[in-house]
DNA sequence: TCTGGGGTCCTAGGACCC
DNA sequence: TCTGGGGTCCTAGGACCC
């Protein structure tokens, strides 16, 4: 058996762990920039404010119902989210943190009773320890645990029937759903869209759809042979995993990134080198610190630049390439100086620039010992503990307290986030005050 | 005015190796 | 009459996930 852990309305959940007057009232998270709806209240739902979409499109029903609005505020939803892994990691030692929001539990090696029970009694314990509600779906395989979460969402009104909202839309009644039993597995998948399955995606789903198969359930019965030439090992394991015989093992030490990637939009749009300069530098930073603290080095990094894609009326343009660097390093002013040279070669004057995108790849341990032979690198071990005081004052003093001169000073092209809340939980400052 | 950011896996085809 | 067999690596494209 496998357990899913999965908080519900996640990002807007962490804002009202603070705020409680928020409560009963439609909420919305934005994306960078105050760019589109990333995470909804129950009540944002219901009054119909759609996922992903652009927040200017809503406006009326936003003035209408007084809903609030936060920027994204990735220090506290990360910092909660570290507190719920912990308390997770107290009733199962065999995690995998699936994401910011998600983990899977492996509850193999371990008694219990009552499955039913065990769920309800994680949902309480991280609801008074955090006050974030979790949803949690229990079953003997991975996407069957998906389900089942998915199926709590879904089904305020009698098993079987669909709920009036559209796919996703969901609004959770319950905490733990258990799918046991062949018989309540299907009966969750009789319940749910084929789309709404783990790893059925929008193309999958109009596939199906096209062969007469709507519900997970016809998924769930199709015919291996067919699944096997039209979606690859992939649509056959989940139509396994369906069937209740475990394809996907919990991934408890997930490996080192193959590739990093860093970018932003700007929060107006760019047209010098100069600030190009300023934001890629500002980008490569940022993915290079990930790099060193998963212990890597990088022998590629590539850089983009492009103008605004929702703009018709534009000139456009996307430029990209990207060098190898002879001795992989991870490293900040050499991989500056690489991705400097990427733009020098894309960059063309003219156009109005939305976004810079950084990638580091050919990504390899650090004592991999992969050493340039033609290069002599006796600065080497110096410039490693460089990185290693960078890294550790901006890990005690804040996010790019000390930075490279390249980043720039004042950043005008910095992306907005007019409306976010404090990092209660991580910086001094910002504690909650609750009387003056 | 205004539309996010960061990843993974699989397949097919070409180049190349012995 | 006749043209091997088996393999790796790389890249692009397509699908998916949160």
């Amino acid at each position: 058996m496998f357990a899913l852990i999965d908080c519900n309305n996640f990002f807007v959940s962490c804002e009202k762990i603070f705020n409680p007057g928020l409560e009963g009232k439609p909420v919305v998270v934005l994306s960078n920039n105050d760019g589109c709806v990333i995470s909804r209240s129950n009540e944002a739902k219901a009054i119909g404010i759609p996922m992903g979409i652009a927040i200017h499109k809503c406006k009326d029903l936003i003035a209408l119902h007084n809903v609030r609005l936060f920027s994204a505020n990735f220090q506290l939803y990360g910092d909660v989210s570290n507190r719920i892994m912990s308390i997770l990691k107290d009733f199962c030692s065999e995690m995998e943190i699936y994401s910011i929001d998600e983990a899977f539990l492996n509850l193999k090696n371990m008694k219990i009773n009552d499955l039913q029970k065990y769920g309800q009694e994680i949902h309480d314990r991280i609801y008074r320890w955090t006050g974030v509600p979790v949803s949690v779906g229990i079953s003997p395989t991975k996407t069957l645990c998906k389900a089942a979460n998915e199926y709590l969402k879904v089904t305020k009104a009698s098993p079987g029937l669909r709920p009036p909202s559209p796919k996703g839309e969901g609004i959770l009644i319950d905490k733990c759903m258990t799918l046991n039993t062949p018989e309540k597995a299907d009966a969750a998948l009789s319940a749910l869209d084929v789309g709404d399955i783990w790893g059925i995606g929008r193309k999958y789903s109009e596939f199906l759809n096209r062969y007469g198969m709507y519900r997970a359930i016809d998924l769930k019965n199709a015919d291996d042979r067919w699944v096997r030439t039209t979606m690859s090992v992939v649509g056959q394991r989940t139509v396994f995993e369906l069937r209740g015989t475990p394809c996907i093992e919990l991934d408890a030490y997930p490996e080192a990134k193959k590739m990093i990637i860093s970018s932003r939009s700007f929060g107006r749009y760019v047209t010098t080198k100069e600030e190009l300069k300023e934001s890629v530098a500002c980008y490569t930073a940022r993915a290079a610190t990930k790099l060193r603290s998963q212990g890597s080095v990088c022998g590629i990094i590539s850089v983009a630049i492009m103008t605004n894609r929702h703009r018709a009326n534009l000139k456009q343009y996307y430029g990209t390439t990207h060098c190898s660097i002879p001795t992989p390093t991870g490293y900040t002013p050499d991989l500056v100086k690489h991705a400097f040279k990427c733009l020098d070669e894309i960059y063309k004057p003219g156009y109005k620039y939305k976004k810079a995108l950084v990638t580091l790849s050919s990504i390899v341990p650090e004592d991999s010992g992969k050493i340039n032979m033609f290069e002599q690198d006796y600065a080497f071990e110096k410039n490693n503990k460089i990185m290693k005081a960078f890294d550790d004052i901006n890990k005690a003093w804040g996010k790019e307290k000390i930075r490279i001169g390249a980043m720039g000073e004042t950043q005008p092209w910095r992306a907005k986030r007019e409306m976010v809340s404090p990092r209660y939980t991580t910086v001094w400052e910002e504690i909650l005050v609750i009387n003056n």
